[in-house]
DNA sequence: ATGGTAGAGATTCTA
């Protein structure tokens, strides 16, 4: 008998400030487990009672003050796992690794926040672009070290717009950070380790596919310059658990939104 | 290498 499971990414920009839009997508979504990035909250600051209120009594986070953060909630009961880690010498607090106990045997969740990067697409010229390239090619590595990985899901605010139709204009975005060659290409080293892009799975390459937005444009909607920056990816034994996805798009048009809307992935287990 | 907006938390950084 195979059990359901939904499971929820979102770089929430402050799980403090969202918690109501919290409750609203998870009220909405009905996930199972919820992964957040840009928590941007220290430990002894997290909303404590955001687990009952949500209806999910477990949670797990690793936070920092003013930047970063990820979060896993979850309605059955997880665990820390091992392969948690700090990537490339800095513990900043961008991954969270969590093992759920499920009828099936356990399942790996890998909930990833990816540096964003900065403005300049030059290594010598931007620590930040250099910051984020090495952080994607060590957890290609990492990853790389386990090709027989199985059970396990990867989500998360990626950073990385890989394919032409995950960018409004895959022209004018080859210079953008985020869409530049040199990433696009290391995102696809990172996933071809032993992952399957689990949104692609339901909407084909040649339809466009955005789940964020920026906060500068003056009408996000009309212009909609959109990105595919957040994941869900599963390794290849659960390509055919895979049974629905929604974006939740609507939820950027709510009021005081973060820039990066829900994703939602269902397996069957 | 524009500037636009948003959040944290300090009067600027990161996205």
């Amino acid at each position: 008998m195979a059990k359901t499971l939904r499971i929820l990414t979102w770089n929430i920009n402050s799980v403090r400030l969202r918690q109501g839009l919290l409750k609203d997508v998870v009220d909405k979504l009905a996930p199972d487990v919820v992964c957040l990035q840009e928590t941007k909250c220290p430990d002894d600051l997290f909303p404590l009672d955001l687990p009952k209120v949500l209806g999910m009594d477990h949670v797990l986070f690793r936070g920092m003050k003013g930047y970063n953060g990820v979060a896993v909630f979850s309605k059955t009961p997880m665990r820390r796992h091992e392969d948690t880690q700090d990537w490339v010498g800095k513990e900043d607090c961008r991954h969270l690794a969590v093992e759920l106990d499920l009828p099936g045997g356990p399942l790996v969740i890998h909930n990833f926040y990816v540096p964003a990067g900065g403005d300049i697409p030059d290594t010598e010229l931007n620590p930040k672009f250099a910051h984020k390239l090495d952080f994607v090619a060590a957890a290609r590595d990492h990853f790389a070290k386990t090709p027989k990985l199985t059970r396990a899901v990867l989500v998360g605010d990626l950073n990385i717009a890989p394919l032409e139709h995950d960018v409004w204009s895959h022209k004018q975005l080859l210079k953008i950070v985020s869409h530049t060659p040199v990433e696009t290409a290391l995102l696809t080293e990172w996933q071809d380790t032993c992952w399957h892009d689990g949104l692609r799975h339901f909407v084909p390459a040649d339809q466009k596919l955005y789940t964020w937005w920026s906060y500068r444009a003056k009408d996000w909607e009309a212009a909609n310059k959109g990105r595919r920056l957040d994941h869900v990816w599963v390794t290849h034994d659960l390509k055919g658990a895979l049974t629905r996805h929604e974006i939740l798009k609507e939820a950027r048009g709510w009021t005081q939104a973060s820039d990066h809307v829900p994703v939602l992935v269902e397996l069957a287990l």
